[in-house]
DNA sequence: TCCGTCCGTGACACTAAGTGCCAACTTCGC
DNA sequence: GCGAAGTTGGCACTTAGTGTCACGGACGGA
């Protein structure tokens, strides 16, 4: 990484600061850009140059935690089936947020109330269920022709997601509640956790 | 219905039918409002009093298939547990979307292809589910105390409609695939179809 | 028949996101 | 010190969406 990047890099982390500070005193649609850029000290134009969009200020976080989740499903033992591997993969992900719940709260609830991040949130889905359906693939009982095996994967890492979103919106929701014992109860509805 | 929401349903029908025909052609983005209000024969001002915004075009055709799925869901024997249950309201749509696929299948793949429709099939999933939670939560297995019964109603029907998504978008992209086998597929792989 | 009212409509102005373009400035190697 | 390359800010533009106001037709009552 070169030196204009770690600039880069550290301009990103600041206007994002300012950025949050920004979205949990008045919400996130309130927020304009012209504000934002403002609070950090740079233009408008300025801004666009180190985010896409708004939304990527969101979005940022959320990449982040999908990352962890697919290396942590990689890391899993091979042999172990497809719904239980997810269901170990999210640990990583629910340790970190019950620990920065002052964070990750508002987060999860800004993503639910806020129709205007609801293309963040699908973006979201997508790039989680593109990542994870490689990986759950091979933990699939094999069928004999496989003609179509990416459906199935698909299939089974986009429902392991929704499983998680349901928890995590309800941990979000009830202070208090384990995102654990939410998650549990959420993907063993679906299929036994074994 | 009185005389004017009727007039106002034909004009709405009467828009959307000009909007599908430009969508057709240069793709939903490239789309601009003013080029549907010109086709229609209105001001652009007016447009947004019969519409509330351009995505409510394709919301609207999504929202009537979620109102049938549900419909379905309550018409099947109260003792058939949610995921078989689900499978089998999910055919009304299925057999519909088959016998239109002309019309279905480019409305499928625009939505996966253009990210200004991110927000509308995030809305269109919050809508199938908050509908079809409810009808699923009775045909679940009873917890002793059932302390949080709703997160378990909201995974498994949000699984259910990740399943469906992931057949439609392989039926969208391999013409001459099954959709109900497509769906038979995903589903099963999630958890047995007993 | 005339008058007031309600409703739909169009025109205008405005905000906000996002993009293209250009000129000024900084930084870095030579 | 000089030139090239990258960074920045200003300006203009497009598009979605909203508020406001005034015009015009339909309808009912006097």
């Amino acid at each position: 990484m070169s030196l204009r990047d770690h600039a880069r890099e550290a301009i990103r982390d600041e206007v994002a600061k300012h950025a949050w500070t920004l979205f949990a005193a008045h919400g996130y649609e309130a927020t304009t850009v012209d504000q934002i850029a403002d609070a950090a000290g740079m233009s408008r134009r300025t801004f666009f140059r180190y985010f896409a969009g708004k939304d990527e200020l969101v979005l940022e976080r959320l990449v982040e935690s999908g990352n962890l989740i697919a290396t942590a499903l990689g890391q899993r033992p091979a042999d172990e089936a497809a719904w239980p591997a997810l269901r170990a993969a999210f640990s990583v992900t629910l340790a970190l947020q019950e620990q920065h719940h002052e964070k990750s709260r508002p987060l999860q609830l800004m993503l639910r109330a806020e129709p205007a991040l609801r293309a963040t949130a699908e973006t979201r889905r997508r790039l989680w269920v593109e990542r994870l359906a490689p990986l759950t693939a091979a933990r699939l009982p094999s069928t004999g022709a496989g003609d179509r095996p990416d459906t199935r994967a698909v299939a089974v890492a986009a429902s392991a997601v929704a499983c998680l979103e349901a928890a995590q919106i309800a941990w979000a929701e009830n202070p208090g509640t384990s995102l654990g014992e939410l998650l549990d109860d959420a993907m063993g509805a679906v299929a036994p956790l074994a």
